[in-house]
DNA sequence: AATAATGGCAACCGCGAAAGC
DNA sequence: TGCTTTCGCGGTTGCCATTAT
């Protein structure tokens, strides 16, 4: 449905050039007030369709409209867009000699950019860092949230402690933003960590975000919970690591130093199978044993060999838990190749 | 000085809803 | 009730001035 478009003639179509037909308008707009557009461009004998003819009036025309915009309109601007989203015409009701097009042009041209700068989205209204943090939500996996958040707690604790850690995450996070300049076209004076941080904020968040981001990207890429483990203390060392030091930061939880509450980083209860709760205590402890050979520095192989022999000692119901989430992940990555790429490197 | 790139602004046009016949 | 016309909205496009190379 819908009338056909009334500019399809493309060779009367002429763009700008309104000079001579302002004066008619205005004249008839005077004499016959508005009315009927089509009607109007008619018999005012302007060769313009009705409907750009009424579109001149408004945007242009009409007596009442205003130049140039106040900070406090960009400001109001700024909020209605945020609680209404891009209604240009009701934004531009609310403010008086304003027409919707000379609103939606200034949020396209000025206001946008200006957010930016500060380090809001425009279009959601929040800061880039919470957009990283739902990014890094975006897993698929029921989990992802719970896993990603503790990460993310646990990461920021490790880098306030740790300065010669910061700055080693600022060094990744400078390569990051260079292949952001390079491979994304980014206005010359807004590189992304110009954008981040020109809100006084320290980097801080944000790095661990860009590191949680990236440990669990990476977690993602391991076929089986213990080399999720074993690659978290590749980056952190154990005694900061989000898995051994979530139970004395958490509090809530009871774990000790060195247990690993496996559940934060495996499926919801729903898609476990009956009798994984009451396996998930043993391999708690076993995988604490795990933990404590990458803490002492005799870690990773002997340590990963170690946890075979355990993993393969258990009963099959747990065995063939992981073997069915092996499937189902590497099912996964066949069909999303795009999940298996680091979005960092 | 010439050319290319960029930004701002104004106009165009597709689409759906409402109104009229 | 269904078709046609008109209207409102918002995204897109084109033109022009300014800036960068």
């Amino acid at each position: 449905m819908g009338r056909p478009p009334c500019c399809s003639d493309k060779v009367n179509n002429r763009r700008c050039n309104w000079n001579d037909e302002d004066a008619n308008t205005s004249t008839f707009v005077s004499k016959h007030g508005i009315g009927n557009w089509a009607t109007m461009s008619k018999k005012s004998g302007i060769g313009r369709c009705g409907r750009n003819q009424k579109q001149r009036w408004n945007n242009r025309l009409k007596p009442d409209l205003k130049q140039d915009f106040t900070p406090q309109e960009e400001e109001l601007i700024i909020k209605l867009h945020a609680t209404i989203g891009s209604r240009w015409s009701i934004i531009a009701q609310q403010l008086a000699g304003r027409t919707d097009n000379d609103v939606k042009n200034l949020w396209n041209t000025k206001l946008k950019k200006k957010l930016s700068a500060m380090g809001i989205d425009p279009v959601t209204h929040k800061p880039f860092s919470q957009i990283l943090t739902d990014y890094g939500n975006i897993g698929g996996f029921p989990k992802a949230r719970t896993r990603f958040v503790s990460l993310n707690r646990e990461l920021k604790g490790a880098f306030m402690s740790r300065p010669e850690q910061l700055q080693q995450s600022l060094q990744k996070f400078q390569n990051f933003n260079r292949h952001c300049v390079t491979t994304i076209k980014l206005p010359k004076s807004e590189t992304s960590e110009e954008c981040f941080f020109s809100n006084n904020q320290a980097p801080v968040d944000l790095l661990s975000e860009f590191e949680a981001i990236k440990f669990v990207t990476e977690s993602s890429n391991y076929n089986s919970p213990k080399a999720i483990f074993l690659q978290s203390n590749s980056i952190i060392d154990c005694s900061s690591s989000p898995l051994s030091s979530s139970s004395s930061s958490a509090g809530s939880h009871s774990l000790t130093e060195n247990q690993v509450n496996w559940s934060d980083y495996l499926l919801d209860g729903a898609f476990l199978p009956p009798n994984i709760k009451d396996q998930e205590e043993k391999l708690t402890i076993e995988e604490g044993l795990v933990c404590s050979g990458a803490q002492d520095g005799s870690n990773n192989v002997s340590s990963m060999e170690d946890s075979d022999a355990l993993l393969s000692t258990k009963g099959t119901s747990s065995s063939s838990f992981v073997e069915s989430m092996l499937e189902c992940e590497n099912e996964m990555f066949l069909n999303f190749p795009g999940l298996s790429e680091d979005p960092f490197y």
